[in-house]
DNA sequence: CAAAAGCTGTATCAGAAATTTCAGAACCTG
DNA sequence: CAGGTTCTGAAATTTCTGATACAGCTTTTG
């Protein structure tokens, strides 16, 4: 039922029509607080937000029902329906023409950085999962729901933070996990009780830290299993280690993105935590009523 | 790059959820004549046509709004709205998640978990920047740049580690930058010289955590501007913040994925570190040889 | 620091939309 | 072809939505 007919008729560059959503995002910063509030709600589950009603929308946005009808006459629109209609009509347009996506009109100048940043970001991530073993992963996997393991998560400078998250999610999921600290002087003592029971997962990516490595190193002497998230150049842990996670981090940046090593370290939690999940969810449950206690 | 090896394993069909349009399909002959009318309507512009008014789907249909009504009564809905609802809902999965369709029970193995892990992850930083405002981002980086301002970094149980990731970076690229702990009685004493000068950059998704609310609230108080970086339903700090980045955050996991929030705060280093380049160099260059006399 | 301007939510209203009622039309069925 | 059943739409009814007026509050400005 296309009226046109007309085939390969692509006379201009795909123009598009302006949506609203573009528009919306270069006027934000003349809207008012509630109006932000109201754009943001309906740029991020665009543009089903603005299907519903308005008390709906209002209520979703955190903001008044005026509000929302003084943020759609501001667009330009007559009324709520009328806004309602456009939106429809757009999403119809879009998804009756399969070109769709793209919308690399994007004038603006801020939004280039951050959005071939995300491409770059994107890049990583899609080359991570390609050059990651399965056998690897799920050895991991396997590995960190052990229940009779004990987990150690450590990491560098930059990468320390991530450990952190790390530590943070699994802690939860299950026991005997905690964090140490890169520098020697922190940890030299603990190794004591390290052993064939412990596994130690370690971030390390370019601008290698010595003492990481240190750390990692004597672990394995005393028989720990060391795992290790790094780069594909393989900090020198890799010699210890057992298991070997190489992530790409190049950006269009003077840094190094964690983006992969995040993206692994979030694909593990989820796969523990699915493996683990009898005795995970009274975990978290538990975690959630001390949590509201407090409050 | 099947690692099962066990092919034909297609233990159940695709079932996929069963499409409304499927079920008038098969239940068309059961249909009065009136009942087809509307239902060739909706069928031939699935769903679009079910979203304008019962008065407006009637008129197009030719038959009457009672008709209209019996029409979805019958398809088993307790009304108009319900039925809407029902459309609106189905086109938004249908659409959101063109990628990720096995995510239910997926008991696959690894390999099959990482990669669709990956892909709701590339397409929550893809919806990420697409609803950024460049505007707000630019704002953003502006603020971080300028030098006369003391950044402050803060987080809650699970994004206090993105904090400290900022902050590592950040602390090498600029000076008057620092990491504040979430819990209250960490940070009550340093309010008294926290003021107009200062930035907080919270981060805060879903499980809203309260103190770092409040200590946002504070600060706001005492005139320091608020950066804030959430997911898209705002938390409550939105309601004092200058500034918010909002980054979707939902992953097939028991757990919320920051990969967006990790991507936003990279891009942000990234940017900053560019536009305070002639100073972040010489820093960086003096970090490097600390590091490696320390050695 | 005071006045002004702007923003936002509460309460309220008008109107439109969905739903129900009911009588007439069409269609079987015997 | 009469009686009964089913289907249908006009009109009445009810519900709920979108819109507006106004007052309180915050922020800005002089």
């Amino acid at each position: 039922m296309n009226q046109s007919g007309m085939r390969g008729d692509r006379r201009l560059p795909p123009t598009d029509p302006p949506s609203l959503a573009e528009r919306i995002r270069l006027e934000m910063e003349s809207f008012t607080p509630s109006e932000k509030r109201a754009a943001h709600l309906l740029l991020s589950h665009y543009p089903f937000a603005g299907l519903d009603t308005v008390a709906e929308f209002a209520s979703r946005a955190g903001i008044s029902a005026p509000s929302v009808l003084r943020f759609v006459t501001r667009l330009g629109f007559s009324g709520f329906p009328e806004f309602q209609k456009h939106l429809r009509e757009e999403l119809e347009a879009q998804l009756l023409s399969p070109l769709a996506k793209a919308s690399p009109s994007d004038k603006g100048q801020g939004a280039p950085a951050l959005a071939s940043f995300a491409e770059a970001v994107i890049g990583n991530l899609k080359a991570t999962v390609e050059n990651i073993a399965p056998a690897e992963f799920d050895a991991v996997v396997a590995l960190l729901s052990d229940p009779r393991r004990h987990i150690h998560f450590t990491g560098g400078r930059f990468t320390g933070a991530l450990a952190r998250y790390a530590e943070s999610h699994f802690r939860i999921v299950r026991s005997h996990v905690d964090f140490i600290e890169g520098q020697p002087a922190l940890w030299r003592d603990r190794m004591i009780e390290i052993g064939r029971k412990d596994v130690i997962v370690a971030f390390d990516i370019r601008r290698y830290q010595e003492d990481v490595t240190a750390l990692c190193e004597t672990a394995s002497r005393q028989g720990a299993t060391v795992v290790l998230l790094t780069d594909p150049w393989l900090s020198p842990i890799a010699r210890v280690a057992r298991h070997v996670l190489p992530a790409h981090i190049v950006a269009p940046s003077n840094w190094d993105s964690s983006a992969g090593l995040l993206l692994l370290t979030e694909a593990l939690v989820a796969a523990v935590t699915k493996r683990l999940w009898e005795t995970a969810k009274p975990r978290m449950e538990t975690v959630e009523r001390l949590r509201n206690e407090r409050s």
